[in-house]
RNA sequence: UGGGGAAUGGUGUAAUGGUAGCACGGAUGGCUCUGGACCAUCUAGUUGGGGUUCGAGUCCCUAUUCCCCAGCCA
């Protein structure tokens, strides 16, 4: 694996605990498993996974890792109309990405198709599966509806030889697609709709992903997941909410099979502030091309996320930080960027890098000359070292940090005032050149050759520090801004009838050219992780060339200046 | 109006009948060669109404609000 900080250290005891944990820690105690702990995380390879998933992931890796058990990679591949290899691709390496190892536990429902229907020969036998004729909306008709029973199917009390009959027949593609299903015999008149005898069986003439044309027929979840579970020996069968309403059923079909039975747990999906999180939406966003793919940097993705810049031990933190529970909630963007920002904080090497640069010439320096200043690589990490940065007569400033008018809270450069180069020397501004439409288009200033390093021998104080790039052997780059996908906390707020695109912030995405950086960074490659100083954090873009840098803006900085200006 | 769930500061999450705590956010101050980081202080909460109890976020009753379910999706 490329990362090099992917390692997670999530064994021994659990931090917290949430209910979920609390579960495992009780049923420990009373060896309801053998003390052994076994989940799962089952995917289906319909799309791209998102922090959401990441939730999951680490909920179900985590765990095991806490109580020294195993959790394994599973893809609910039991529907070939939506499911497609490269889907497969991008989660085995998402997973592999966030720091987590299933080992050689790498399953798919797929591999147990052939178990599944024996099993369903069994209910057929028992008489607690039937081949029903009716088609998609007759089955529909015959469901009821939240307050009424349904009615039974007319094929409902077939003999098991002609159930057992056509069921191999199905099998064998003797019927179209949709003429003919096998349901499990339970209660009609059921007031959860879901034992209102489900669906078992699909016949479905498509080419599955992995098994090819080998089936025409395809279980349906709330048939196979408990299958699923039971035959890898899971514990705990940690899902989402909303397939509370099936636990009965998954209880159901396991009894029925009298075979090992897993306990199904549900826990809250996970929302976030300013982003969406069904695959549906996002799926959208891609294909109407309001972002620029999967692994756009906008998009709460893991692929984007990456792209973007974030750690995966910053989104394992935020993770932990967000507990697990019942409660449907939304959780703050900002809690997310705290955590990468904590993470970053640590990780990342500066470097200086002038985003709109203001050309700065110093007119007591010598024309040719060109020093090197060392420069800390990161406070945080004396173990990351020094590095020689060049200093040149002219260079470059970010154009934010000067101001001919200032306000009285503004400590930057202004004509005739004293700032520090990071690392270089004192300057203090001269004269503010400006073109015939009146910009300022550079800067003239003299430099205290007695500052070198950046101190001042006299003990003479300066209110702020620039950071700065020189012409000499700077590199061009591109940088992309990002911010918010969406300019509503809450996306789907929209007014009667429109669709939550309404409420794409056009803004999200601001590219910036002509961006001068300090050439300690020259042979960066894509995913490496910058924080070019009093800017933000940021990282090389899988664009960047050779002789091309560019970079994305993970998260800037806190920026307490910004809301001083804010406030006006 | 059937069934299944859930309600703690602005947000997320603890407290397992015994001082309502932590984190994010916000505010204020300190420090600083990043207006970063760091440190300190402050801010603000148990959905409503009854009841049990020496004592209730927690137990009981009741009301309210929100979420999920009528795919041959998962």
């Amino acid at each position: 694996m490329a990362e090099q900080d992917n390692t997670n250290t999530n064994n021994g005891t659990p931090e917290r605990t949430d209910f979920i944990r609390q579960i495992v820690i009780d049923d420990n105690k009373t060896g309801k498993w053998d003390n052994r702990v076994h989940t799962r995380f089952p995917p289906e390879p319909n799309g791209y996974l998102h922090i959401g998933h990441a939730k999951s992931i680490c909920l179900n890796f985590g765990i095991a890792a806490e109580f020294g058990g195993k959790c394994n990679l599973r893809f609910d591949d039991t529907n070939p109309s939506k499911e497609e290899q490269e889907y497969v691709d991008s989660i085995v390496y998402d997973v592999k990405w966030l720091g987590w190892d299933w080992q050689d536990r790498l399953f798919f429902a797929s591999g147990y198709f052939e178990q599944m229907y024996q099993w369903a020969l069994d209910l057929i036998r028992k008489g607690a599966a039937y081949v029903c004729d009716l088609n998609g909306d007759q089955v529909r008709e015959h469901r009821g509806t939240l307050t009424q029973p349904g009615k039974e199917s007319p094929y409902r009390n077939r003999s098991v030889q002609e159930n057992l009959d056509l069921f191999e027949r199905m099998r064998k593609g003797e019927f179209p697609d949709g003429s003919r299903t096998l349901r499990a015999k339970i209660d009609m008149a059921h007031p959860n709709l879901n034992m209102r005898d489900p669906i078992m069986y699909r016949i479905m003439h498509t080419s599955h992903h992995r098994t090819g044309d080998a089936w025409c027929i395809y279980p349906t979840y709330d048939w196979s997941h408990g299958l699923e579970d039971s035959i890898e020996g899971i514990t705990h069968s940690i899902c989402t909410l909303e397939f509370e309403n099936h636990r009965p059923l998954y209880d159901w079909f396991l009894d029925q099979l009298g075979i090992y039975h897993p306990q199904q747990i549900e826990f809250a999906r996970l929302n976030l502030t300013y982003t969406v999180m069904s695959k549906r939406k996002l799926l959208q966003l891609v294909k109407d091309n309001f972002v620029n793919g999967w692994d756009d940097p906008r998009m709460p993705t893991i692929s984007g996320m990456r792209r973007r810049g974030f750690s995966p031990s910053g989104v394992r933190s935020f993770a932990k930080v967000i507990g697990v529970n019942k409660t449907n909630s939304t959780v703050d963007v900002a809690l997310l960027e705290h955590c990468i920002r904590e993470d970053l904080n640590k990780s990342s090497p500066r470097v200086m890098a002038v985003l709109k640069p203001l050309k700065v010439v110093i007119t007591n320096y010598p024309d040719d000359q060109v020093e090197w200043m060392d420069a800390v690589n990161n406070p945080e990490d004396p173990s990351a070292g020094t590095r020689k940065v060049p200093f040149s007569k002219v260079l470059y400033i970010e154009q934010d940090d000067f101001m001919e008018n200032p306000p009285s809270k503004f400590f930057r450069l202004s004509p005739g005032k004293e700032v520090r180069l990071r690392y270089a020397y004192f300057i203090k501004c001269e004269k503010a050149v400006k073109d015939a439409a009146g910009n300022i288009v550079e800067l003239h200033c003299t430099y205290d050759p007695a500052t070198r390093g950046g101190d001042s021998p006299d003990g003479r104080k300066v209110k702020a520090t620039l950071h700065w790039v020189a012409d000499s052997n700077a590199l061009d780059a591109e940088i992309r801004l990002y911010s918010h996908l969406f300019t509503k906390e809450n996306p789907e707020d929209t007014p009667e009838g429109e669709h939550f695109t309404t409420n794409l912030n056009p803004d999200s995405l601001q590219v910036l050219t002509g961006c001068k950086v300090e050439p300690h960074v020259k042979e960066t490659r894509a995913l490496d992780r910058w924080q070019f100083e009093r800017m933000g954090y940021f990282c090389t873009d899988s664009d960047s060339r050779n002789g091309k840098l560019v970079f994305n803006r993970t998260l800037t900085l806190k920026d307490t200046w910004a809301k001083i200006q804010q406030k006006g």
